[in-house]
DNA sequence: GAGTTTGAAACT
DNA sequence: CAGTTTCAAACTC
């Protein structure tokens, strides 16, 4: 295609780092890039945006990947697999497959929405460059996730470090490999749907903190597919793929899968590294995401003894904070711009960002998941990243049109209190955050923790969710069962006289539920449900019908948007969407009468732990507007004796209902993807049993992560 | 953007 | 445990 030669010449540019120029990658690429490297020209692209930081990640100035031809792209992956085949060059050591029947696919680019992930992408390169680019402290990393995720993938290459997911990342692939730099990456077809930079991985093997190096950051470049014809642009995976397929091409020992889909053809270059001569490091394989999620997750109880994260590892780079993603005001508007997440894995933890395209600026939140074997965190990527800088303020402005991005604001408190919506959330700081003196950021790691350790003791609930959502909330809040599916409830109650729990200042109305019997307001008219009609939500549900007109009016003022549950069915859940967004709002569906599908989001989504050894907090992975369902399909204790799916307690002490048995037939669900967190510790109390029955649960720490697909 | 209102958190 | 104060978010102008 004509696009061939720049995008070859981006490659060549990307990979004539100086850095590696002699190394042999650099050598596979060259051959893989006839044409000399020439200075991109592609800036509109968000590819561009990225592109600094992938090569960042080579320490080399960028070229920029925008649209180049897949097909060629494809093309010469797959020549020079072929033509590597023979050779030593590590791209494709072990049988590249050409051909695209033997092609592992992992991925459905048909259900994912194209143009999401297009403009996800863009955002995220707007992020990248805005949040990382501009941050030398900050080790680039730009993430985005563009696939769906897979539970089955048993394995995948132990250390992943980056998925690229355009042709710069396919010629990028190789060099990685053999520069030794533990990065694996992902090739997805469509650049624009993919692009995953990660600088930071260039730490060694088993480095502790991404922050360092991000190490053994793993980072999935997950691309859809573009439908829009781009008939150039390469795939990953195909429709129906089975998952199969790919679990058994990751969990080639020390194979390293390089996959390269174009449309319906796909061709997947086998690398092998012997663990021996690499030892976990793995290298190029070109799949779901989802298989990479679960891979490292596997890999973190797998593999060699986690070492204590320092400080919390943050990765400034463009990302999505979970926190952030609770701001989403705009549900399904959200989930359809889901921005992207990106897994990063090192031998013992894992960090996933999200990026949304909820901040609209850029200012996307960033969230990274950091586990380890004990542990499970979340944490803003650029939690380090300082305070009121400007780019901070101009995000948080940017965030303007809703509650995105919104993060704290705290003045005297230090940020150690739980008036700090971070710190109650379990997260650090970040730079959305407008505190002053905080004291929540990993270099006070310590002063958080035994904070937080204090307050717990005061208060042992003080960081469990406000809200929980629960098909059973009788066994939520140990309230007599009263049967109202599915509806949640404040946990401690609101006491609310002013608002008449028709603003967000009620903790309940913010939360999008219902005031309970636990709760002390006056003049409750919550529509989600008053507090005096809970007694009769057993009978026949909680919500005032009558009321909710008049009501509508109270909840657009109180900033409350209108979700239309059956938005979920329109979106084309990605993975990254999906994750972030539906982490952060899912409709909840009763299975008798769904509330009034209007939800709030939490300012702050709370999902982090501080810890790197105690899994803090994922509360929000089934936010407080999510609903049991929800949270179902994100959280699930394999390990759990229900088969699986059962209930699960979410780090900040959340607990997931099982799922229902209505919830697999659940129509939105169909064709739905299911983010699997296993075996997230429960509560994450620092103080108390909770820390134990972390700890309990520790083993298998943050064991599978993955979107599943329904049928 | 500044000031006010609100209710949770913290304190006594 | 109750009352008061402190705090930061939510809200209003």
């Amino acid at each position: 295609m004509e696009m061939d030669t720049p995008e070859r010449s981006k490659v060549g540019g990307a990979s004539l780092s100086n850095k590696f120029e002699d190394s042999p990658v650099f050598s596979f690429i060259n051959s893989l890039s006839p044409i000399q490297p020439v200075k991109s020209t592609y800036a509109t692209s968000s590819v561009q945006a990225y592109q600094p930081l992938s090569f960042s990640i080579f320490t080399s100035p960028h070229a920029n990947p925008q649209k180049a031809p897949r097909p060629q792209l494809r093309d010469d992956i797959s020549e020079a697999a072929a033509t590597d085949t023979g050779s030593n060059n590590g791209c494709s050591e072990n049988s590249a497959q050409p051909n695209a029947q033997t092609a592992l696919t992992v991925f459905e680019p048909t259900k994912i929405n194209s143009e999401s992930s297009t403009q996800c992408l863009l955002n995220e390169a707007d992020k990248c460059t805005d949040f990382d680019a501009g941050s030398p402290d900050h080790n680039t990393t730009c993430r985005t996730f563009k696939t769906n995720f897979r539970p089955e993938t048993n394995e995948g290459p132990s250390q992943r470090k980056n998925l690229f997911a355009s042709e710069s990342a396919t010629s990028l692939e190789c060099k990685d490999e053999v520069i030794d730099n533990d990065w694996d990456y992902l090739l997805a077809g469509n650049p624009d749907d993919l692009l995953i930079c990660d600088p930071s991985t260039e730490g060694e093997e088993g480095s502790d903190t991404l922050v360092d190096g991000g190490a053994d950051a793993c980072q999935f470049l997950i691309n859809n597919t573009q439908p829009s014809g781009v008939e150039s642009h390469l795939h990953l995976g195909t429709t129906n793929q089975s998952p199969d397929v790919l679990v058994s091409g990751t969990a080639l020992n020390g194979k390293i899968l390089e996959k390269v889909q174009g449309g319906d053809l796909s061709s997947i270059v086998h690398k092998e590294e012997s663990q021996q001569q690499r030892g976990m490091r793995r290298r190029c394989l070109v799949f779901d995401p989802s298989v990479s999620v679960t891979s490292r997750v596997k890999m973190i109880s797998d593999g060699p003894k986690p070492r204590k994260a320092p400080a919390m590892p943050t990765l400034p780079g463009i990302g999505l904070h979970l926190n952030s993603l609770t701001a989403v005001s705009t549900v399904s508007k959200d989930l359809l711009n889901v921005g992207n997440m990106s897994v990063h894995k090192s031998q013992t933890k894992v960090l996933v960002a999200c990026n949304s395209l909820e901040c609209p600026t850029g200012t996307s939140e960033e969230t990274s998941l950091m586990v380890e074997e004990s542990s499970l965190a979340i944490v803003p990527i650029d939690a380090v990243e300082p305070h009121n800088s400007p780019k901070k303020r101009r995000r948080k402005a940017d965030s303007s049109d809703g509650d995105a991005c919104k993060r704290c604001s705290c003045k005297k408190s230090k940020c150690l209190k739980l008036y700090c919506e971070c710190f109650a959330a379990g997260v650090y700081c970040s730079e959305p955050c407008a505190c002053q003196g905080c004291f929540n950021k990993p270099i006070h790691e310590e002063t958080v923790l035994s904070t937080r350790k204090q307050i717990e003791f005061r208060n042992p609930l003080a960081f469990a969710p406000k809200v929980i959502r629960t098909s059973d909330p009788g066994l939520e809040l140990g309230e007599d069962s009263n049967n109202t599916p599915a509806s949640a409830r404040h946990k401690r109650g609101c006491n609310c006289k002013k608002s008449n729990c028709l603003k967000k200042y009620c903790e309940c109305f913010q939360g999008g539920v219902g005031c309970s019997a636990s709760c002390r307001c006056e003049s409750c008219k919550n529509t989600f449900g008053r507090r005096e009609e809970f007694v009769h939500e057993g009978e026949g549900g909680n919500v005032c019908d009558k009321e909710e007109e008049d009501l509508e009016d109270s909840q657009e003022k109180a900033g409350v948007k209108n979700f239309d549950p059956h938005a979920v069915d329109l979106i084309p859940i990605t993975p990254p969407f999906e994750t972030c967004g539906t982490l952060v709002k899912l409709p909840c569906y009763s299975s008798a009468k769904p509330p009034k599908p209007t939800y709030t989001l939490p300012t702050v989504i709370s999902s982090g732990l501080y810890t790197s050894r105690h899994l803090i907090n994922l509360k929000d992975l089934t936010t407080p507007t999510s609903c049991g369902e929800n949270d179902d399909r994100y959280l699930i204790n394999n390990d759990s004796p229900h088969g699986g799916v059962t209930k699960t307690s979410s780090p900040n002490g959340k607990r997931v209902s099982p799922p229902h048995s209505s919830t697999g037939a659940s129509p939105n669900r169909k064709g739905g993807r299911k983010l699997i967190l296993k075996s997230i510790p429960s509560f994450p109390s620092l103080a108390g049993d909770g820390f134990n029955d972390a700890n309990n649960h520790k083993s298998s720490s943050f064991s599978a992560t993955s979107i599943t697909r329904g049928p």
